[in-house]
DNA sequence: CCAAAAGTGTTAATTCTACACCCATGT
DNA sequence: ACATGGGTGTAGAATTAACACTTTTGG
């Protein structure tokens, strides 16, 4: 016995939906698609899955084909499996997201894809339902960083208070109080303050502080609460 | 131009770890592989994807066939992909978890399957990765049931304020104290009393809810406080 | 010296937890 | 009448939200 006969065998695509964040608003990374049909168009980056390889792994490889970057912050989201979503064949895709430092991504000469940064806000329409893998990117991203420490995977290592203030204003469309902000931040024990100041954004400047990565991966799994009533995220 | 040439193509299968609830404990619906490999022994419910079919219509169809119960609360949980997941082929495994109300399941005849309820804790070694489905769905079923009214999936449409009580407490394997639970449930403001009582548990007789419909839909997507400190879910 | 952003503390309101007694009824 | 499980209230603790002034320094 070596095969399930009679069972219909499908493609399957992987594709990741890339975060970045630029110091004042979410960033997404798209490529021009390569291939037809819709070549040209705008698109989520992705690639079929190979015969010998796990889903993650096909993800962790696309994603560093186009940006150089390994040891990524990736998220398995969900199996966009609609029988029409592609009209030459029927491709059943696996979606994943990334977090990524946008400083890290030095451009990829890349002519093939020609990727580029686009403001979430302003993104172009993707091909087939490349959109709604999008949004339902972004919902998951929002629901999954109100109760977990996830964001700091979109800054560089050393950042400010203000920079991570500005991510939550930006992932969250929300305004956050400075003083409460830094105190929740703060009593969660993840962050530890550097001695160095960065004078980029004021004369003043503000403390770097970085991840406290032993604390860091246990306390992935901990709830968190820098964001208040999270009600408002979740639809 | 008609197919994507050149990739490789593969089964996608579908599984559903179904949950049920026996007013003390939390079950699992197992089925009797029907065919080679490791016929016989114990799995999960599963099936092909069809090649027009689209994965949530082949977990309700899947389910309905083994169960005969539609509209059944279903969830998409993860994609197993391992390559070596399946020793006969590689197989895609598309998972969802189901909560079904354990009294619409009248013993299905179901020669092929014979299918069993077993105590989530007794359960018995499964195939494949299955194990490992379940701990997924378990999980998975607790982060989201500690955030959002998802039980009363697993209860009778009247059910009284104990009953839910130890639903929790199976779930959570967790105390739960009576006047702190029965407040925050009221308070979310999704129950409706009834005018009977259930007089199977107690002399007294305890009084029926029922969900209030139109609330429910709402508040699924909305912060439920049912569960104290959920850090200790989360692992 | 002044504009611009960083940093810091207090109070009132709300929410959460712990805890114990009375009630209704079937036997 | 009593055993069994159902139902309810309160007080202290903890957490959260709202709010404004001082500090630093580059220009």
């Amino acid at each position: 016995m070596n095969r399930y006969s009679k069972q219909a065998r499908l493609l399957i695509a992987i594709d990741c939906i890339i975060f970045g964040f630029d110091g004042e608003n979410l960033k997404l990374l798209l490529i021009h698609r390569a291939f037809e049909p819709e070549m040209g168009k705008w698109s989520v980056v992705g690639g079929f899955l190979q015969p010998d390889e796990s889903p993650e792994n096909a993800a962790a490889r696309i994603l560093k084909q186009l940006t150089g970057l390994e040891g990524v912050y990736m998220e398995q989201l969900e199996a966009f499996g609609n029988p029409s979503r592609d009209p030459i064949e029927r491709v059943i895709s696996l979606t994943y997201f990334a977090l990524i430092d946008i400083n890290k991504y030095t451009e990829q000469l890349s002519e093939e894809y020609r990727p580029e940064w686009f403001l979430l806000k302003e993104r172009p329409e993707l091909i087939f339902d490349h959109n709604e893998m999008v949004e339902a990117a972004l919902k998951k991203l929002r629901y999954k960083a109100a109760l977990h420490p996830v964001l700091f995977e979109l800054l560089p290592e050393k950042f400010t208070l203000p920079q991570l203030q500005a991510l939550y204003t930006a992932v969250y469309d929300a305004q956050f109080d400075k003083r409460n902000f830094s105190r929740k931040v703060l009593s969660a024990e993840l962050l530890v303050k550097q001695t160095e100041k960065d004078k980029e954004g004021s004369k003043k400047g503000a403390f770097y502080y970085m991840l406290d990565k032993t604390q860091y991966k246990d306390k992935l799994q901990t709830f968190v609460n820098f964001v208040p009533t999270p009600d408002n995220f979740l639809l």
